[in-house]
DNA sequence: TTGAAAGCGCTAACAA
DNA sequence: TTGTTAGCGCTTTCAA
């Protein structure tokens, strides 16, 4: 079918050894005359390795999967990137899931990229699963959370502060003059959404406010179900003065309320939001936000998967932080003299 | 290491081959017993086969990638997450690269894709590597094209209705009254930016509008630069009363400006932008836009590819085209009764 | 410095 | 209906 090793060995007029050893550039030496004339016979032959076979045989596959809810919202589609990035020096390809939060879809591509022995993966978990998991890291595959913890499952971990973020922006949200602060949670079940209430909760505390229970509002990741929480949040009487919203995916349904109901902000409504993108920046009126780097998240999450990879590391589970930190803009404030 | 398959055969007491065919499900039959033992002995042993091994005898890898220029894009994003969700059911994987317009990069990926001995490619070319592409193909690799043919590449290509696409656009501008209007281009050796620009054209000549071309810039993929374009276009003088930004990335800029210089859309200016994001139909104003259907658009691609893979077609080159529609909103019609 | 050959885990042709 | 075995393309040990 395609060109082997045995067809550069025999061009070349040397062994399928030494074809090796030119191709790995080791580990043994090489005459230069003799590596010359390999190199012109894959030129010639236009040969490509097989990492199949190569994986065969040395039982790395070079490949590491990453399974995330959903790849359109901006912050995952730029965790996957900086991702993808980060794996390329070491010449690891990235394979692409999507869960869509289903714990089913979840668990046929976690069997997948065992059955490809994906060198590791990077998951942002359901929350289901466990015992897969602990099979796949029984099988060698191993494994890096994304800010979700799972329990029962002794896997490296990073995590945005989420509990600081969230005190951050209701402090500011307090400290412009709000007591009636509304929260759009994500589920308490999954540990962001358990740090982002607990930090809103601080924050009122600390403040000397007590907590609504009206107010705070709890969505799964439907967007039908962001938006009629957000238009129930808003209808609470006496009404929130200010929300915030706890992921970019909850921002949209306040914002699509604020443009039906032709909601100033912030003068009728202030909005803050956990998770910053980029068209926060350039709306009118801009939208303040929490936010941190990505790239940093990716950084670590990829850094601990390619210690163990790589034998560098081989124990406990352990846990990193990624800081927030406020983006203060005309959503809460009401205007900025520069873009932010 | 693992568990292998004549570990499951020597515990079902049964031959390596009875274990593939019950694994398999097929060829050949094998007796309701006897493949009760075995799927016993699978489950007792966790067993799970390997892709790498049977992708080494049968020379198909299950893989196919996607190679684009920008996964934080979120019409790339969409299309990704689409073609992800299509390949599943065939047990298909999603490899995924971003070449970030940079044909090295881009070439980077190619060789690595090829050396996994991906089924297939789904490439948003940056229009170099001609010859890697071309190479590829004649090792089996098979090859789609997004939206971007590739002169002296004879590969599948699905492409939106650029042409029409902008010039319903530029028409709708017109048709409002307008009769400066810019048009910030992407670059027109790429046949999206030459189809964007041949149907501006085409709605400025049909109106009986001559074109000025301090009007029309191209624009490379720099953020900044799109900043600075956008700039240039605005400042022109007599200037512009209206603005078709060829790209979601390209209308950043543009609204970057509307935001520091505090234009009102559409009285100041008149925005309309190829390509639909779901922001700009919760911003305030909602910013019209040229839709289309990404899912249409990846199962097409996909659709050519698997064709080719599980050969079902081995002819010529295929072109489709997604068709566009325009979605007014308020940036160009100023209000809206209802949210589009 | 180089070659020969075993074997990675699987599929499928050939035998029984 | 089932078992045996060659061989996919590679890496690496053992020998020369």
């Amino acid at each position: 079918m395609s060109v082997t090793r045995n067809d550069v060995a025999a061009l070349a007029g040397v062994s399928v050894a030494t074809v090796s050893y030119v191709v790995n550039n080791g580990p043994r030496p090489v005459s230069a005359e003799t590596r010359e004339r390999v190199l012109r016979a894959i030129e010639q032959l236009d040969y490509q390795p097989s990492a199949v076979a190569r994986s065969l045989k040395t039982n790395r596959t070079q490949t590491v999967g990453i399974v995330v809810s959903d790849i359109l919202n901006p912050i995952l589609a730029a965790i996957a990137k900086h991702a993808e990035d980060l794996l390329l020096p070491s010449g690891h390809s990235l394979i692409l899931g999507n869960s869509d939060e289903s714990p089913e879809h979840e668990l046929q591509l976690l069997r997948t990229l065992v059955g490809r022995r994906a060198d590791g993966v990077l998951l942002l978990p359901t929350g289901h699963n466990q015992r897969t998991l602990y099979s796949a890291m029984e099988k060698g595959c191993h494994l890096g959370l994304l800010d979700r913890q799972v329990e029962g499952v002794n896997a490296d971990c990073v995590m945005f502060d989420n509990e600081g973020g969230a005190y951050e922006a209701v402090q500011h949200l307090i400290e412009s003059g709000h007591t009636r602060i509304g929260l759009l949670n994500l589920p308490a079940i999954l540990a962001p959404g358990r740090g982002r209430l607990s930090g809103y909760r601080r924050a009122l505390k600390d403040a000397g406010l007590t907590e609504d229970p009206r107010l705070v509002r709890e969505v799964s990741f439907k967007a039908q179900e962001c938006y009629a929480m957000a238009g129930e949040l808003l209808d609470v009487d006496p009404p929130p003065t200010a929300l915030f919203a706890a992921s970019n995916r909850l921002a949209e349904g306040v914002l699509r309320h604020v443009k039906e109901r032709r909601l100033r902000m912030p003068d009728d409504i202030a909005l803050c939001v956990f998770d910053d993108v980029a068209a926060f920046s350039y709306m009118t009126p801009s939208i303040t936000a929490v936010g941190y780097d990505t790239r940093e998240f990716a950084s670590r999450a990829v850094g601990f998967l390619c210690d163990r990879i790589e034998d560098r590391y081989d124990g406990d589970a352990r846990i990193a932080q990624v800081s927030c930190r406020l983006i203060r803009r005309e959503s809460t404030i009401g205007s900025t003299p520069d873009i932010a």
